[in-house]
DNA sequence: CCGCATTTGGACAGCGCTATCCTGAATAGC
DNA sequence: GCTATTCAGGATAGCGCTGTCCAAATGCGG
């Protein structure tokens, strides 16, 4: 009669003790041969090894979590999930992850700052092993808590300034000079009344607007009336709004650079219905060469932005620090593309 | 000198020892204080609650999954990011699941019934107090899977068929009879000629499609070669490619049905771009109501689905479910609407 | 006033794994 | 040849929490 103890709590699970006594050896050892922690006789690996695939063998990551002050999760931090910037970067780095053995807890911050640190409060308390997180601008209290819980952390899709002290790793490119190049474009085609329309007003679309900034005053064409910020989220719909506002109060502009591409769809959009002609009456230029940009009429120029990559080598680099690896490099510019179509 | 005992691991960490201590109770009455596990006196959990507080103690969520069996995440799988279908879908379930205290792990299948297997294999690891999927349509290893986990688990997007044994819970909507609505219309605006142009082919898709079909069948107008199927993902690419194609073979076709938005605003876009009038020389419908379908040119007829709710509602179902409450309905059906606009 | 059922706090023993220390053997050094 | 130093396996003791059982306290009918 199996009469279970006392207090014995079965759970079926296969465990490490199973496997060590299939194995013949101690529980430790087989630990180590799985996590080739530290140096173990070959024979023995190989003895383990097969145990465990026998028994179907998975180690079981509480467990795992509790003993060792870490578990396989990774934290991601991200603005928004409607804009699809910010899915590829996440699609892009969950993969990563996955294929590394970790799993990402995803957060969404809605780009507000008490979000973010409530959000990433809740996920240290998984002690993850790492942590990602889109952009460079955070409240002190969140930096203290990167900071304090020892976590490697990377940041994405921005990249300090030249003469800003970096503490940190990160991969991204450099906004501003971004929009600067999408400016001199703009300028090199011949026009001179540039117009910025920004929306959601985040650092990224702030440091666009200052490379537009510059290199309007390089060409001695700035002035401050060719801004339109709006701080709503970026939308098509948006984009219809602010390119009428445009057009019917500052007739002169001849281009428009809007910081996101949802925004120059519906601008584009909107000149269709209006009847206004793109380029030849105002040029178009977007950022970020999301989907569907290609497919307009007339095809939108705008600047391609390697989000998908930037979520990748992230990740990667995430990994290797995970790894205990130090890095070569502390900030990776993964760079931008100019894509000129029929729009400019 | 406080010398650490010999096998001492400190962490750190504040601990239910250390509430107890504080609130002169058991560590477990103050676990089940803090649960509402079991009746505790109001003066001990008022106690426990202050001393919690004030030494800021927040449980481990590996400790906590490790002892009970049970963790606080909760598995979600999808098919794919890169539809904003399924983006809104996470995106509402997901802030729901965290309102109650959940963690989303997010799993992304691609469509793949194997990697969608491994994946569930892989959160099963976690011992996920849940779980929500995109489907009714899973492979035998998968169902078995879930089975044995003894997971709850909500299904989401599709409803079973009338006759269909429905052992499950799920929360989305009919999309045969959304496809049938939607082409019913189009029958209802004189057209006769209306094809179906599908991608992905996954199996909401041939859902719309046998509504396509019955309804055709009712009206006396169907014919197979109305059919374009296209097993490649869904883009806008895409939709301009399936419109060329179908206008080039049948010129006779005097509407297409396409079963996802982002088709059929590239079929819009192309048919600006090679001038041929919609509605007037072919009517154009899509399907979602994805974002930019009202600002097309001109606005794009679709069936409005309801993505965002149904992953609020699956996510409700689902917290439910976890505390072992149970449901009236075990399938909700949220509908659709079909809203009409410029392009029929 | 006593036996019985009910309630509520606590002791105890894990959950499955790993950090830490220890030990015996093998290698190296003088 | 003998001590100093690696090296690899194992014993031990937790990580922080909860399931299980127990015991004391309470309520209640007879």
């Amino acid at each position: 009669m199996p009469t279970p103890a006392k207090h014995h709590r079965a759970t079926g699970r296969v465990t490490l003790n199973d496997v060590a006594h299939a194995a013949g050896v101690s529980p430790i050892t087989v630990s180590r041969a799985l996590r080739g922690e530290r140096a173990v006789d070959p024979a023995l690996v190989e003895r383990v090894l097969e145990a465990s695939n026998k028994l179907g063998y998975v180690p079981d990551p509480a467990a795992r979590a509790l003993a060792s002050q870490r578990s396989n999760h990774v934290a991601v931090l991200i603005p928004k999930l409607s804009n699809n910037l910010f899915v590829d970067l996440l699609d892009a780095a969950q993969q990563t992850l996955r294929a590394g053995g970790f799993q990402a807890l995803v957060g969404v911050t809605h780009y507000d700052d008490g979000q973010e640190e409530q959000l990433l409060r809740e996920q240290l308390l998984h002690r993850p092993a790492g942590l990602l997180i889109t952009g460079l601008n955070h409240n002190a209290a969140t930096r203290a808590l990167i900071a304090r819980s020892q976590v490697p952390c990377v940041h994405l899709m921005d990249l300090p300034d030249a003469g800003q002290a970096e503490p940190t790793y990160c991969v991204g490119f450099r906004q501003n000079e971004a929009g600067a190049a999408l400016t001199r474009h703009l300028l090199a085609t011949g026009r001179r009344r540039i117009a910025f329309a920004g929306a959601q007003l985040d650092p990224r679309v702030m440091q666009r607007l200052y490379g537009w900034r510059s290199a309007l005053q390089e060409a001695g064409c700035y002035e401050p009336t060719l801004e339109w910020l709006n701080p709503a989220s970026s939308s098509l719909a948006l984009g219809g709004v602010m390119f009428e506002q445009i057009m019917g109060q500052s007739p002169a502009v001849d281009a428009i650079f809007f910081c996101n591409d949802d925004l120059a769809q519906g601008a584009l959009l909107a000149a269709l219905r209006l009847k206004i002609d793109v380029p030849a009456r105002i040029a178009i230029a977007g950022f970020n060469d999301l989907t569907g940009s290609d497919q307009m009429l007339p095809p939108l120029t705008s600047v391609r932005t390697p989000r998908a990559q930037i979520g990748e080598a992230g990740a990667n680099m995430l990994l290797a620090l995970m790894r205990g690896e130090t890095q070569a490099q502390s900030c990776v510019d993964l760079g931008f593309e100019l894509v000129q179509r029929g729009s400019t």
